[in-house]
DNA sequence: GTCGAATCTGGAAACGTTTCCAGATCGGCC
DNA sequence: GGCCGATCTGGAAACGTTTCCAGATTCGAC
């Protein structure tokens, strides 16, 4: 730790300018050469670097933004996070990681908080949302970005999950499944909800060819509360195959089968969702439905960067969406009595 | 976004007293009660909240840490960054992601810019290291804990991983294996170098009742490299058991045993390093030493608030570490013929 | 009743930067 | 040579906050 760091004032007396010469040098614009020369001389020798608070005080930006989760730790979205670090970054800005916690009520006072003005903008994907979620949301002082669920009169990146169990399940019908489980979150988050809508839709339909639909619930998106809802699923009746509602989910299932002695995907095929890292190394490796974490971290990203530019948020929310796409391995492989795992 | 946010000097004239009593009515020192009273009723109409930047400049402190790593998809940064993350918010400090790069020159490039005063902190958890490096840390601005390597004169928080490669040595032994080999890293790295150096020694111990050591490289730390690097080794001699030396090289090892039709732990016990969760859920789960990520974060982050706090690095630097510890799971059983899971 | 201490208040400076404004210099062109 | 415009420079204000300093008021105690 050295002595304390040279300000703009002591490099233009060492330059022997004005101020604001010095700061028209650095900034590279309106200065003749020689200033120009002579002031950067100056900088170098005595290791200047602006002030990056000053800066915010005056210019009214912080070159900041924030991206907000309930649980930084879930490989989602530490997903998100990279790709919205690789997109940010090269344009000078820095990303602030923050908690919304898990109710609604810490989410809407995280909102809020950004009237400390902090940060320039922020990306935010809260497991529940309400009116008063969305209130905060349109009045915050910046510009806000959700990933998850479109709000009217907010800009958004969403996925249609339900439409992503759809697949899943005609994917398990297509290799000659009948008997379907579903093991889900809790029902009170937006993606629980929206995948059990989409179970019950796609189960429901006049071309679901199978012969049985069921539900079991899990306290929570992680392997243990899958294991446990798999068991209670599995112990239930007898299936053929397990949609989970992500690949957590999906691998506690995987190890509920193997309890009961069941092979994956011989007596059971399984599908996660998310397409995580995780779900790709496990064996069996799991087929899942992809919902382009990554490529919606970006989008948000380039959203936020785009409000923050200018400001004037006078242009209308913009909705943007990707569609998920089933990628198939070898939780659901169809002809080769699996070799998978041990 | 609603119009520009209050002030407090709106406050101030609201409230119809000085900037001076506002403040510290609001701060909540040396005020009277009327005062108190008077000044809190008009900030809530005016819906004020203090501007950080503002704040910042005065008081010289921006309430803001950075954590910076390589890459933060790794499972084991992560963990750190979830940790760093839960001791410092209830500080009321924000946590700021950024990037070492892959080289010495661009983590350097990170330290300097320490200069722009944007955090109160760092905490580091470099690839590479070298002089340079050392000596930027140590003439850094802000206080910097490095995570992974003690340095002279600079706050660290290490683990002797040498040390736990001897441990998942010892383990393999003691379960009866004797010919071993070694998956590393890239040796250019901090933990690269460390666990080569901690595989030679165990090995080359007189203690070291095995029969036949051999090492491979991977290219990475993934789990792809693990695979290549797992069918080099395997396919060059007839071998028991594998140390790597992280759980992705591990991960990848164990396929590669399964695309030769060994059996994990069967035919051959595989150990793993960093007791990820994506470790744990494999399966076979895996065998691992834990290096205490999570721990070590916390630890780096109590390190750097007390450096925060009042500043003054008059205390000499403080070096802590963190032991490791081996966990034994289903890739290194020993008895019963395998059946997975639990 | 007076004095001192304790308590409270307001003015003003300071943190480091960018940028508006006006003045100065210079060059070119008629 | 004079004038206009372009180019460059310096002074000063502003961003929003905290805190030093001094002045004012109150209160209790002698």
């Amino acid at each position: 730790m050295s002595s304390s760091r040279a300000t703009l004032i002591q490099v233009a007396r060492r330059a022997g300018v004005s101020l604001a010469s010095t700061s028209r040098a650095l900034h590279g614009t309106g200065a003749s050469p020689a200033m120009v020369e002579r002031v950067r001389a100056a900088a170098a020798e005595l290791g200047y670097s602006p002030d990056a608070t000053g800066r915010s005080l005056r210019m009214k930006r912080t070159f900041q933004v924030a991206f907000a989760v309930a649980d930084i730790g879930n490989p989602v979205y530490v997903e998100m996070l990279t790709a919205i670090h690789e997109v940010l970054a090269p344009h000078g800005y820095r990303v602030v990681v923050m908690s919304t916690g898990q109710t609604v009520a810490s989410t809407v006072d995280l909102v809020r908080s950004l009237g400390s003005g902090f940060v320039d903008g922020l990306v935010v994907s809260p497991l529940r949302t309400d009116d008063t979620l969305a209130e905060a949301i349109r009045q915050a002082p910046v510009p806000v970005v959700v990933i998850g669920r479109s709000l009217d009169g907010i800009d958004s990146v969403s996925t249609d999950s339900a439409d992503g169990i759809g697949l899943a399940v005609a994917h398990l019908l297509e290799i000659g499944r009948r008997r379907i489980g579903f093991v889900n979150g809790p029902l009170d988050t937006t993606p629980g909800a929206a995948r059990q809508r989409g179970f019950d839709a796609a189960t429901a339909h006049p071309g679901f060819t199978g012969e049985h639909a069921e539900t079991e619930r899990a306290d929570d998106f992680t392997v243990t509360a899958g294991l446990e809802a798999g068991r209670r699923l599995l112990a239930r009746g007898d299936l053929d195959a397990v949609v989970a509602a992500n690949d957590l989910l999906a691998i506690g299932v995987v190890r509920a089968a193997g309890e009961l002695g069941l092979t994956v995907p011989g007596d059971l095929a399984v599908t996660g969702m998310d397409d995580t890292e995780i779900g790709q190394v496990f064996r069996p490796s799991l087929t899942s439905v992809s919902l382009g974490s990554a490529e919606r971290g970006r989008l948000a990203a380039r959203l936020v960067l785009d409000r923050v530019g200018d400001g004037d948020g006078v242009d209308p929310a913009r909705q943007s969406a990707v569609g998920p796409h089933l990628v198939v391995r070898e939780s659901t492989a169809v002809a080769s009595k699996e070799k998978s795992a041990r």
